[in-house]
DNA sequence: CTGAAAGCGCTTACAG
DNA sequence: CTGAAAGCGCTTACAG
């Protein structure tokens, strides 16, 4: 591996005029630049990132905006570690992070939150775009002001992002389509539990439904399946539905569950001794793992919400350092849990190395 | 983020001396150490691990061993993308990589790599141990060299090694007896097809067998589970064994497949237009993914083989330069692939960086 | 247009 | 036991 010095060395120039080739600096003359062109081409030269970064003091400030988790059971908490563990892989290529978390329930907060961004001016800014209208507007703001940044698990689909990482819905619903269509016969009648109010992303919920009714249209199955709605996804509110008569109608031997609340059904089920209703939802948070384990739920799909806040980190930083433009989307995989794999469906990479 | 030579100046002493009391080197007197200790407390000091490999020209060599790979199509090459793209992500930390193929089929070429190896007399090793008693040789001549060593894919369980990176074969095999099961009717019945001499690995696929029927046992499922002998994993050994007589048992409506090999069933069975059968197999490498994606495979464990490499090097790479010991074991994911989640299962953290 | 020099933060061989 | 100095490979402000 030549260095610098071994190629200023032979075409006879001092470092600094090589430097300047390599990073297409003015100032240099026609005949210099081709001569080092040559020899740096001859040898393969790379530079030392190391020593690069070491020399450049240059500082990169990266913002970071996700909502909060209450326990390390809770789905943000994933994110939350992703990003860490990516700061702390960069940490000595001069990136400094500042990570601001909001309440999913507190609108207000968010835009706190987006202030602090705003004021602090960082390099590239990596967030969860909630609040639709508001985030737009934010990010308008960081076009105008040139500010690279990255969504993660809602798409925001404006222009000037650099990247987006998560899940295709529709495509995930369309999976649980066929889970929940193998674990049950198909005489048996299924029902979808939908919250009126689904802070969390109804577009992505709705992309869900649509999937999994997708999947037995387009594959010509004729099923009975009903959408049940419920204001909130809490235990009474479920318990009162399906207590009132819905269950009587008892070929219902199928829930789907799109948002990430499947073990509130599994718990009221499990708390009726019904044990021969098959579930399939949505996140590996330790809540539906619990009800996993038991039986309770037979399939859930996740996403990898450590990879999101990982991968959009490390995205940001490969752009701002080294240039390198990122795909435009980043597909969260759709990774199947059940009992037999719970253990098992973590990717080494990512987890085990925070330190 | 204080510098060594902030210390220094706060502790009145040379940068060395502080040098020598973060490395626990000796010659510095008691009392300037506690003082200097105190202050790398007080203030949290991490050295800067770039200027750190950048000053301490130190290399390391780490060489690989793994299967060769004829087509980007095959199983190994995803192992081989992850080495390499470790290697990449190292290669201004002083790693110098040397990477070893060897022919499945030949157990002389393994032996050579191996020979190959202990001359060059790396400072690491990670390799897929094939060939146990060979394999066992070369473990022992590497612990006496003090060689740190790590295996993939198959685990030798010997003294000395740093961990291993692999698939719980049982489990996962369990995990295919759930998905055999709930893809057919209890009544119909299943075969399982294997091969008589499975130069890759038999110790996993034996395990993977008994898994596979654990499942039906243990839950107490009873179910007909035929065992199919071929000599050859091959078209014609499958296609005779099958025309003659076993299918016309016509109830055998499910196959697992323990080894890699499902697409050469799946093959078969569509030539003879069976379309009612599923299959359930292993690895997500382009031949069997082709049979999964026609509906042909019901269901593939896949176990990240990529990270396989990358992990198994990172290890190495962080015990050699940061002396950080690794877990004994890393669990390969069990990643269920069906045809609805098919172009979703690989995680983008891994596969997408690569250059 | 070009070079010499200083510096990024850490390490080490040498001198005392 | 301790410090001053040189060096890892690259970058840049300054001088000419």
């Amino acid at each position: 591996m030549k260095t610098i010095k071994d190629i200023a060395e032979e075409a006879e120039v001092s470092t600094g005029t090589v430097d300047r080739v390599i990073h297409d600096r003015p100032g240099v003359s026609k005949k210099t630049k081709e001569k080092i062109r040559k020899l740096l081409d001859k040898y393969d030269f790379e530079r030392n990132i190391l020593a690069s970064t070491l020399a450049l003091k240059k500082k990169y400030s990266i913002a970071t905006l996700i909502p909060t988790y209450k326990s390390k059971t809770d789905f943000w908490y994933e994110p939350h570690k992703g990003l860490k563990f990516a700061f702390q892989e960069i940490k000595n290529y001069g990136v400094k992070a500042y990570r601001f978390y909001f309440d999913l329930l507190d609108h207000e907060s968010y835009k706190n939150a987006l202030n602090q961004i705003l004021e602090l001016n960082p390099d590239g800014v990596v967030f969860a775009p909630f609040f639709y209208n508001t985030s737009l507007d934010f990010v308008e703001k960081l076009n105008s002001r040139n500010i690279a940044y990255v969504c993660i698990n809602i798409d925001i689909e404006a222009t000037g992002h650099l990247s987006f990482i998560g899940q295709d819905s529709f495509q995930s619903g369309y999976l649980c389509g066929k889970l929940l269509d193998i674990s049950t016969e198909r005489k048996q009648h299924l029902a979808i539990i939908l919250s009126k109010k689904d802070i969390d992303n109804h577009h992505a919920i709705a992309a869900r439904v649509d999937g999994f009714m997708n999947y037995f249209e387009q594959r010509k199955i004729k099923r009975i399946i009903k959408k049940v709605y419920v204001e909130k996804f809490g235990l009474s509110e479920v318990g009162a539905i399906l207590s009132n008569g819905l269950m009587k109608d008892d070929c219902i031997k199928g829930f789907f569950v799109p948002s990430s609340a499947s073990y509130i059904l599994a718990k009221f089920l499990d708390s009726m001794d019904m044990t021969d209703i098959h579930i399939v939802g949505f996140d590996a948070h330790q809540y539906n793992l619990d009800y996993l384990r038991k039986g309770s739920i037979d399939f859930l799909i996740d996403q990898n919400p450590f990879e999101q806040g990982y991968v959009g980190v490390k995205i940001l930083f490969e752009y701002l350092l080294l240039k390198k433009l990122p795909k435009l989307k980043y597909s969260s995989p759709m990774i199947i849990v059940t009992k037999e794999n719970i253990d098992h469906f973590k990717v080494a990479s990512a987890v085990e190395f925070l330190v």
